[in-house]
DNA sequence: GCATTTTTTTAGCTTTGTCTAAAAATAATA
DNA sequence: TATTATTTTTAGACAAAGCTAAAAAAATGC
């Protein structure tokens, strides 16, 4: 596994989270979730392509080849390993990992992510719920239900949280709403289709759509 | 304080080291410590120059500026701190920790400097004994003696190891000789400037001057 | 003090990664 | 289907960081 340069490795792990619901990735979008224009996107294609990392075909859009996706998974296994390490360790905010991380992710030292990994006790998941890759890059991908769409009255976990902003950390750190947390959906409005939730013995409270369509559940 | 490139930062730290034995380093010498090309110096001189971190004339030598060597400190501070991390926590080896923290030394993040600083108990001395400056650039310089010239029966502390190559980590660990170790020469001997060393109650061994030259120690 | 050697700088070229503006291909729509 | 709009690619430029080869300055040695 040779190195890839900083801007190659970003590219690669933002094409790694689009072609997840989509089964081809265009040239606008890539250039837009990177903040650059699309003709920088289309030179680095190119550039990917020689190494083969992704197939593209001009016009036709792109996706990553095998190799493409285990160089991926080995960014986000860094990644989300630093921001374990940041949360836990350093004792940062949950909102404040994501852009430390996203710089140490480029230290592409194996031994130090490996001996990381062991210093952390191998951790399954980062701060947001997110699975950490494993040194084999295998990913444990667990169905997860948005809270808007859980049944009434059945138990779920927050599992993950995919807006990282500090806005969204601030309510749900008030309302006690953490990774882990046990919940159920109590009602559901129709007029402003807010939902009452209810966490264990606590009185229950109501929550907005907005907020419910960022966490994820894992219904037990 | 503004963000430097790590080309930049590289040169500004190896500039650092080089002035602290002569009053002005020279275009060759430093091209010889980071291993490029003479003509590749003049360039990035020129540049610090216009960004007031160097005082540079031509042909006539450098010194880092009040604020080069402020921004020379950070950068020390970074990089001694990682290797606290890698080999206090990670348990990485004393000669494995140089070329990584030459790497992470480059995240600027001033925050997480500090956490780190925290989580690691405010460490004063890196693997090497060579000291962390704090956070405001301070440094403590405790005068050592090298080895070679410590006087016969008089004891001192092994305090820091100007070669951190893997050889010379061998034969310390081997000889039992670590930072922190109490020790006193007994003999020094003419014919191939071989000493004696005694170690607290054990028996006294011999060792090389070309060893003794690259251990220093603090007279108690 | 002049010639020779060494050091340093300059000139010009290369690679990587980015950009803008224009051209080409594809998609949408009337 | 022809026209229009959108997307994507190409062409050409630029900044950063490095290099080589040649010129200029400084140091050395007779
Ligand atoms: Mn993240
Ligand atoms: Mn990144
Ligand atoms: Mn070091
Ligand atoms: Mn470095």
């Amino acid at each position: 596994m040779s190195k890839y340069s900083v801007s190659e490795e970003n590219h690669i792990k933002a094409i790694f989270h689009l072609q997840q619901d989509q089964d081809t990735v265009t040239t606008n979008e890539l250039a837009k979730e990177l903040q650059t224009k699309p003709a920088s996107i289309t030179d680095m294609m190119k550039k990917l392509k020689t190494k083969k990392l992704v197939n593209y075909q001009r016009y036709k859009g792109f996706r990553l080849t095998e190799q493409g996706n285990k160089v991926a998974l080995n960014i986000i296994r860094r990644h989300r390993l630093w921001e374990y390490f940041l949360s836990e360790k350093l004792k940062f905010n949950w909102d404040e990992v994501h852009d430390v991380a996203e710089v140490l992710e480029h230290v592409s030292n194996n031994k130090l992510i490996d001996k990381l990994d062991e210093f952390l006790g191998y951790p399954r998941v980062d701060p947001h719920g997110d699975p950490i890759p494993d040194a084999q890059g295998k990913i444990k991908s667990s169905k997860k239900t948005v809270l808007s769409a859980l049944p009434l009255n059945t138990p779920g976990i927050i599992n993950n949280v995919s807006d990282q902003s500090s806005e969204v950390l601030e309510i749900l750190t008030h309302k006690e709403m953490n990774i882990g947390t046990r919940l159920e959906v109590k009602k559901k409005f129709d007029f402003d289709e807010s939902l009452e939730i209810k966490i264990g013995r606590q009185a229950a409270f109501t929550i907005s759509k907005k907020l419910a369509d960022t966490v994820y559940v894992q219904i037990i």
